[in-house]
DNA sequence: GAGCGGATCGAGGGGATGCTTC
DNA sequence: ACGAAGCATCCCCTCGATCCGC
């Protein structure tokens, strides 16, 4: 557990967002940031009622994703990301930790903030991904964390090639990158 | 100033959003959650998308809405009990133990105290639900007992998916949901 | 905590299936 | 005897981290 200081408005915003009682700041928080972006359809079409702070609070949203997209239209969909990459000399890496390590590197190069919100990612124990060494190493008892290159990140390093090519495809899909680009990096690994 | 408490992970990601150095932790958060209210309005008709987040917060926010207004009349029998649940996030859950977990929670959180009258279920010889994970322990061989998030229960979880479905169907039943609302959380499951 | 990489095996959880009971 | 309802065995799959090879 970490401490924050907020100011006083902001803490009642947060509180009057607690959707039922023993709900931790945290829960919370995680809600209203919803750190995740995945599919998009699905019947959600049922919504029916809309009062005028949701009216407020949904355009809001709006455009925050319509940033979000445009950012990903011009950064990744204009440029090929795969550009990021230097596949002759990830592939001369030694070992495929090495070949996951720059590939990481790689994805955080296309966009960091993208990156922060694909990494949150965990096996049934171990932390995965985090700035914090130390986190990754409370979290399991020999995940032999390595500092992602050129990045502020750590991952978890002690596993089969199979997962490291799981996890990168992982961040990699949540970021959105095109299902045959991931799969050219998951064959770099 | 306020104090608050939020788990390290969420307090990474919090920081990974800064933008300039010298960001609070109050500057990042009202960027992140755009909380400061102003302009917005504008013609922000046109938007089309939707993705399920909004559509997410949206819903919780419709719950805070009414029932902050409807101290006074109503209660909670008008809204619409699905809003507790964030079918997006929970389909998201990798098995249907996990989803029949979140699904309880969300019928706990309507009404705490009608959920305790309708958990009164059990099978031949095990108990279904209980405060008392010993005493679910006490009632069968291998009953796998699990905690149902934010609130002080426990289920049973040895049991194929049909009769997951069966359970919560008995408990949203006896809490009065409708018929069609019921289908939708055992198609959740 | 300091050698590093990572395949291999073991632990643990999920839940369908088959057995038991009424 | 037959069927329905319910229990929990047992297989499968996921994930962790030990341990061997370099």
């Amino acid at each position: 557990m970490k401490t924050i200081e907020i100011e006083e408005d902001l803490y009642l915003y947060i509180a009057s967002q607690t959707k039922h009682i023993g709900e931790s700041a945290s829960d919370i928080l995680r809600r209203l940031l919803e750190v995740d972006g995945q599919e998009l359809q699905q019947a959600q079409a049922e919504n029916v009622v809309v009062s005028n702070e949701e009216a407020n609070v949904e355009q809001e949203l709006v455009v925050e994703a319509v940033n979000t997209d445009s950012l990903a239209q011009t950064d990744v969909a204009d440029i090929d990301p795969l550009n990021y990459f230097n596949f002759s000399e990830i592939s001369e890496a030694g070992s495929s930790t090495k070949r996951f390590l720059s590939l990481l590197s790689g994805l955080y190069a296309i966009d960091g903030e993208r990156f922060a919100k694909a990494c949150v990612l965990k096996g049934s124990k171990r932390e995965y991904f985090s700035q914090d060494k130390d986190l990754l190493l409370a979290s399991g008892k020999t995940s032999k964390p390595q500092a992602i290159p050129n990045s502020p990140y750590w991952v978890i390093t002690n596993t089969n090639t199979a997962r490291k090519r799981h996890i990168l495809q992982h961040v990699a899909s949540e970021m959105g990158l095109q299902e045959f680009q991931i799969e050219r990096l998951c064959e770099a690994v």
